[in-house]
DNA sequence: TCAAAAGTGTTTAACTTACACCCATGT
DNA sequence: ACATGGGTGTAAGTTAAACACTTTTGA
């Protein structure tokens, strides 16, 4: 019984899509490359999947390594596997890909290894404005994609916020990643309603105007029942200055 | 620039979740090993990826080398990828597991390799009274699931239907998959009146005895909106003989 | 004429939407 | 006082669940 080697030998790594809100956009973690092939292009953090390593951990490690951005509470879970013959030009290079989402960092993310990380808006990226290295557009597309399905019927939504929120932060984040408008008061019943999406901190956070509002906690649901069916927003159309 | 197989040379596999309905019972493909390790042992049907091949090329072709299933009309979706460290005792196996859903056939699969094909009730996977190869359990767990909530959100269904098929023979597959009873006349109200699900032949079938029921082809949604969710149906409570 | 399966209509309850209205804060 | 955002109440419209009832076949 030989090695398995010889049947295929394949390099596998780990890419990772993680996804913000920041500045009211949704945006897009992308490193800069130090080396060829696409020196200088930007491409998602990652990197190949060790020996002895399992890809979720090699996803976590090589996000902590590239970007500074780690620790348990962050959202990750598995895309999808590009395997395509000739993605990198190197030679056979496998993929797993994977969402993770972040809240809004209070500091923008730096690596600690040379490379600079930088949010991008995923507008640029889905537009082609900006190119990414290798097959990592496409990438970026099942990503979001993903992540605007996930909130419908999970709680998704909570991984975008920081371990406290209010209600409207929340809903931003929906409006944010479906690009629609929603209506605060039933989306505020809506979302009280269904069991174990929120709990309430008792705590309340006074802005510089308004009413101050309550804060919640994530709860324990993974999914959300009954769901938050996009089709029942209207989109926000892009507005035009001149009208 | 060195050939990128010294970073991390492992072998890649594709394995193939099929799922059908046959005998009012969800079922799945599985194959008698005919070599080391886990001769003799079920496993999913799959094997290596080739130099030149994409992932799901390679899992359409294994699986018509080993089980004669094949057809562009076979549903065929990527589920998820394996790379546990030590999941294959040969050495370092990534595997990238797809889910396909194929209609009842007319006979039973019989593979053109010297492997016999079989169809295993997924219960008696699921419950491990029959024991699979490798971490087959875990994937066909996860393949059952995803059919199950694709139920929901998409046409899904009609994939474990024939070309043409009734409203009763589609309404068994909720049925089966979810392990429910669904009122029939709601039922064919709802499919019908959801976009692009169905489209009617005009045709009828004649059965043994009742009325005549249409005949229906698969419409071009593939999503299902409103979608079908399991919430709303009562669970089917194992029946017991003695009651 | 009966049994069995297909399909329609109707009642009632639940949920959603739109929006009027009230609340609590800073200025 | 008033502007601003937070939050509740409610009426109208929509959808879905339950089930009575009709249709169409074979025996």
């Amino acid at each position: 019984m030989g090695r398995v080697q010889r049947f295929s030998g394949m390099a596998v790594t780990v890419d990772v899509v993680v996804l913000t809100i920041r500045d009211d956009e949704l945006q897009v973690l992308l490193v800069e490359r130090g080396v060829e092939p696409f020196r200088g292009r930007l491409a998602l953090p990652g990197g190949f999947i060790r020996a002895e390593e399992d890809a979720e951990p090699a996803a976590r490690r090589e996000l902590a390594e590239e970007t500074a951005l780690g620790g348990e509470s962050l959202y990750l879970e598995q895309l999808r596997t590009f395997a395509a013959p000739h993605r990198d030009p190197r030679g056979r290079v496998v993929t797993v890909a994977y969402l993770a989402i972040a809240p809004d960092l209070p500091v923008p993310v730096g690596g600690t290894d040379a490379r600079a990380a930088r949010w991008q808006p995923v507008w640029s990226v889905l537009s082609r404005d900006v190119e990414l290295a290798f097959d990592h557009a496409g990438i970026v597309e099942h990503g979001v994609d993903r992540a605007r399905s996930k909130l419908e019927y999970t709680t998704l939504a909570t991984a975008f916020c920081p371990e406290v929120f209010t209600m409207t932060e929340l809903r931003r984040v929906y409006e944010v990643v479906w690009g629609v408008s929603i209506d605060a008061r039933n989306f505020h019943r809506k979302v009280t309603n269904a069991d174990d999406f929120l709990e309430p901190t008792g705590e309340r956070r006074v802005l510089e105007t308004g009413r101050p509002a309550a804060l919640y906690r994530r709860g324990p649901a993974r999914t959300l029942f009954p769901p938050m069916l996009r089709t029942a927003f209207p989109p926000v159309l892009p507005s035009d200055p001149d009208s």
